[in-house]
Formats: C-alpha cells, sequence, structure tokens
DNA sequence: TATAATGTTCGCAAACCTACGAACAATTTT
DNA sequence: AAAATTGTTCGTAGGTTTGCGAACATTATA
C-alpha cells in the first residue's frame, strides 16, 4: 500500500487539499483560527452536524496534521498545528504562485 | 438539494480545495501550468493511469472550473482557466493569511 | 456511589470516488 | 468504404466519505 505514484511534494499537497475539501473542515478552520478558546463543544456549537460526525471531521484535519488536540478532562481542546499551518501555506503558496505559460487563454478559450 | 449550510465562500473554498484533493489532479494542474499545447494526450502520458481516468479527473477539474477544455477534432486541448485560477488564488490567500490567535501553541502545547 | 458532562468510538446506511476495460462517437487517413 | 486516431461515456468493482444515533470511557459533581 501507500505507493508512490507521484512527487511527494504533489502527494502532500493533494492530502492537504483534500482533508480541506469540506465546508465543515474549512468551517472549522476558519472557527479556530479566530478562537482563544476552542474546545470540542465550541467547535460543535458553530457547525450544524452532529457531534460525532464533528469528531470525524476533527480527526480528519488532525490526521492531515492541521490541528491538534489535547485532552483537558473532561473537555478536549483543539488548535490549529502552526508549524504545518505555516507549511500548507507554503505549498498552496507555490502551486498557486506557479507561473502560467501565455498571457491569454488562447489554447481554449 | 444543494441546501447551503456554510457561507458562500466557505463552500467555494472547499469545492476547490475538494477538486485539488487528489494527487493526480494537481499533476495535471502543474503540467498544464507549464505547458503550451495541452493535448489530452500529452497529460495522458504523464501520468501512471488509464485514460478513462484521466478523463474522469479533467472533468473534476472543469466541473470545479478550474480547467477548461476545447474539442480541436479529433484532438482535445485543455488549459487552465486562468480567471478561476485567480480566483481560487485568491480565496486560498485569504484563507492562510487569516490572522491566527496567540502566538505560540499554548492552547494545546 | 449514582448522575451529569464531555467527547470518542462503533455500527450502519447512503452516497461518492477511483480505477479500469470495453464500447462508442467523430473525424482523418488509407 | 474500411481502418486508424483521439477522447468520452458506460458499466462495474471496490474502497472511502459523510452522517447519524447509540454505546462507551473518563472525570466531575451531587
Amino acid at each position: 500500500m501507500t505507493e508512490k505514484k507521484y512527487c511527494i511534494k504533489t502527494e502532500t499537497l493533494a492530502q492537504m487539499a483534500k482533508a480541506l475539501g469540506h465546508p465543515a473542515r474549512i468551517a472549522i478552520m476558519k472557527f479556530l483560527a479566530k478562537q482563544d478558546t476552542c474546545y470540542f463543544g465550541d467547535i460543535h456549537e458553530e457547525l450544524p452536524i452532529a457531534k460525532a460526525t464533528v469528531s470525524q471531521h476533527l480527526s480528519a484535519l488532525k490526521e492531515a496534521g492541521l490541528i491538534q488536540g489535547e485532552i483537558e478532562t473532561p473537555k478536549v481542546r483543539y488548535c490549529i498545528n502552526k508549524e504545518n499551518w505555516e507549511y500548507a501555506k507554503q505549498l498552496f503558496g507555490e502551486f498557486f504562485d506557479m507561473e502560467l505559460q501565455k498571457g491569454d487563454n488562447s489554447c481554449c478559450y
């Protein structure tokens, strides 16, 4: 499994994009970015979905390295993983800063 | 259908992220960015997957507005949709330029 | 020790994604 | 007209995602 058909940066970028590829997860990131306290319950309140589903989305973001969680019983505190956030920012930055060939859309307009 | 549970920018960003959430599709975008000629066949050659699958990925990117295709029988020419590319760039830019609360990772060490 | 509060995990259903080969459509070449 | 070229669409298989409620684990409170 996990065979690598594409270059590592491409794989990583795709993985992060995938993690961000759901509105609930974008909403979570936006919420975490502006929050100081960030308990699970606060996040759940913000979203129109069941807590089990919120938990799943949080797992996905954690899996991708974009956030981290810490148990503070009985609550769980979440926040953005700043190091990886910066890396993601850089990867997406490079990606969107690619120089495009040809100034117009002449090839397919 | 298509009920809107999240704000439109969040939905749009998620949709674009989702479209970019596969290494083959990232690879396609990178390839198109540096190509002048961009026929289906050229793209297919570049990727380790069957042409039916390539066609599907291209559809997904087109659906998301990131690329466009034009029939030039018997070939099909693809290229990046620059207008939407710029918009995507802006959306991701805004997203990653969000100001994060707190300078450290104190909330979750 | 029971009860409440907070989240995670489980089990399930429905939908969606990824990949492929085969069949197809449209033109071009022979 | 037959054959080749170029891609798309179809059908199918297997896997993944999304969503939920219910059950669970853990600590805090009564």
